[in-house]
DNA sequence: TTATACATTATAATTATTCTAAACTATTGA
DNA sequence: TCAATAGTTTAGAATAATTATAATGTATAA
């Protein structure tokens, strides 16, 4: 329960009022040790399942849009249908499982910082991904 | 019209059938100098536009997809409502506008090559793409 | 040139996401 | 404490990208 304040805080430092939804997300994004990787899909079902009780959809959307704004998440881009965001929002790089759709951490250590050389006259660099698409040794695409 | 007749054989290569249809986006996509980067959509109104004829956009789908399973296409990884694509299937890496939207490509020589020391066990490395998102220096996101 | 397997098409269906408008609630200040 | 208000949540409608369907059309091989 002192975590729930912690999490009130942290909505309220971003100027986000702490209602119950937003804290119940916040308890399921960031209650936990290790990266989390998710669609929104995945985020609303772990929370009808964790908290057994549903938040609208559209409240999932809304936060976890605003989240990302205020730098508590990151999206990771991919192509897929659906969307992937990040509760580490370190400067890092992923590994993305193409049978099994799962996003991997790529550890700082495994991967050389990227140098951009020349950039687009004009415009300042936002971010820098890397994304290693890896899939099964068996079976190859045809 | 003797470029028809290589499109016709690169389609039969790829065990493709030479269709009008698939003649008519072969011409869009790969009778030009520059890399070309797009969406179906793009795709779909630059065929109407060019050739002044319409094709279903399910076939511009199956067609894309062909094409991209058989290597003639690359799918760009962005986070966006859309697919992108590439009809520079070589390695290399985009930067991407996130003002207009629009992919560039990264020269060879601006970016030096990515080396990945630990792969995830079993798997193989398929691709290693890199995205670097830019914006307009001024207009800086809240 | 005909049979057949593959393609195209319009349209319906599906899926992810955003919009809307009404009901609700945290906050502020009296 | 309580009411006003500004921001939130919600269900469901709307939108947009993509895929499926089933009927019609066509390239190809015999």
């Amino acid at each position: 329960m002192t975590k729930n304040c912690n999490f009130i805080d942290k909505l309220r430092e971003a100027g986000l009022r702490p209602t119950k939804q937003r804290v119940k997300i916040c308890e399921v994004l960031f209650n936990r040790e290790k990266t989390f990787h998710f669609t929104i899909n995945d985020l609303a079902k772990k929370i009808s399942e964790d908290l057994n009780e549903k938040i609208s959809l559209a409240t999932v959307y809304n936060t976890v849009h605003h989240f990302e704004k205020k730098g508590y998440l990151k999206e990771i881009a991919i192509n897929s249908d659906k969307s992937y965001f990040d509760t580490n929002t370190s400067a890092h790089h992923h590994f993305y499982d193409e049978d099994t759709h799962e996003l991997i951490d790529c550890d700082q250590n495994d991967i050389d910082s990227i140098n951009i050389k020349n950039n687009i006259t004009g415009k300042k660099i936002n971010s820098v991904e890397v994304l290693i698409k890896v899939a099964s040794d068996n079976q190859n695409q045809n």
